[in-house]
DNA sequence: ACCTGAACACCGTTCAAGT
DNA sequence: ACCTGAACACCGTTCAAGT
């Protein structure tokens, strides 16, 4: 069973700097989203990057810091997948679905990147920036009051955040397996639920709140 | 320097079984939540915890299956810190409001819990279905059409975990430094929140956002 | 059933040496 | 500047042995 990092460099490189540099920050990245892609976020480690890439583990110090910058690398990467198209070019209402589905479904498979995102500072993620750029002009320019456009974005990313967690979490997670007697208002609106919906239930969910935020945030237009 | 994990038993203890059991579940919990009060969740590792019980790490093995599973004894813990008693005693959005701000700052100092919580089947943390029972009974009585209460419960809880997060984040997470030339939609509207605003700003997004999902979700009533 | 003690297979990271 | 190779200080977890 091949791990998919088995290098296949077949004579090894000396020591000592080699003549043109073997690594780079998009090297690094799109080796990361492979590895990623193939075993998750448990393949992601310093010494499976480093195999894919055909180097020995210490050679990325010369290239990032720690992990937590080729989290980072990985993530402003996966923010040039969220689809900002619609600001400026139509009903600021769609605009913000058009983003909001697909900022969510670009982290959904991508979950421990989210407390990295959450509290990481602007500066170091050029595309996170560009994004943002972007999506405050578009809230400026439906009418947000300027004052309320950064905290009505966090309120949205944050909901981005949590829903997208939900996503990936078992079918199975609202059953109350033998605690069901016990715990009768909650089993009657689990079955409820699990009666009536087709869409999948996190779909359902995120809907539910994305059009309430929107309504909310629309609201304050002037 | 002491880390506060310096066992105080003098004597050692001889291998095989002691006459009473000297590990529960309980002292688990209460170990963990102060080895994370002082240390943060950097400082909860088996090891850590095995020595504030004055046992081996293996030890801990015979009461729980993984680390995770500590993981959810905490959670399950902190669940109940969660303020449910507006339910039944007044109206349903002051309910709403009163569980919400508490459950997020339950688990703002707590984030490495949230993906735990997001995906964790509620039958595994009986003081979280109990949590839930009185959330969705109180979603009912207040009107929430039954197949409705779990999505608008799911929505909420989406928006608190992510706002969770914000809490935690740097004061400087949106000043574009040296790239504001390039970035001025965004530039002029993190000035002009930050000139206003008093209140933290994570609150001012949190609260934005929750009254945007109560009343979104209190016109589903009927 | 519930401890101890030794061991295992990792992990991220550091650093001297090489070109 | 940028690589190799060896080492370090961990980590969670397993398991035989003991009572």
């Amino acid at each position: 069973m091949d791990d998919g990092g088995t290098p296949v460099r077949a004579v090894r490189r000396r020591a000592g700097r080699p003549a043109a540099a073997v690594l780079d920050l998009s090297g690094i990245t799109h080796a990361a989203l492979e590895l990623i892609g193939g075993k998750g976020y448990d393949g992601l480690t310093m010494a499976a990057l480093a195999r894919k890439l055909e180097v020995a583990p210490s050679a990325l110090y010369n290239h990032v810091e720690s992990k937590h910058d080729v989290l980072v690398l990985v993530e402003d990467h996966l923010m040039s997948l969220v689809d900002v198209s619609g600001f400026g070019a139509g009903p600021w209402e769609d605009a913000v679905r058009t983003w909001a589905w697909s900022y969510r479904d670009a982290f959904a498979t991508h979950t421990p990147l989210i407390p990295v995102i959450a509290v990481l500072p602007v500066t170091d993620a050029p595309r996170t920036l560009a994004m943002y750029e972007v999506v405050s002009t578009g809230f400026r320019d439906a009418g947000i009051p300027e004052a309320r456009v950064v905290p009505a974005i966090v309120a949205l990313e944050s909901f981005i955040f949590g829903s997208a967690y939900d996503v990936t979490a078992p079918a199975n997670i609202f059953d109350p397996g033998n605690m069901a007697e016990s715990t009768p208002g909650f089993t009657a609106a689990v079955r409820s639920f699990g009666d009536e919906q087709h869409e999948r239930p996190a779909d359902v969910a995120f809907g539910l709140g994305l059009e309430a935020l929107i309504a909310g945030i629309g609201a304050l237009r002037e």
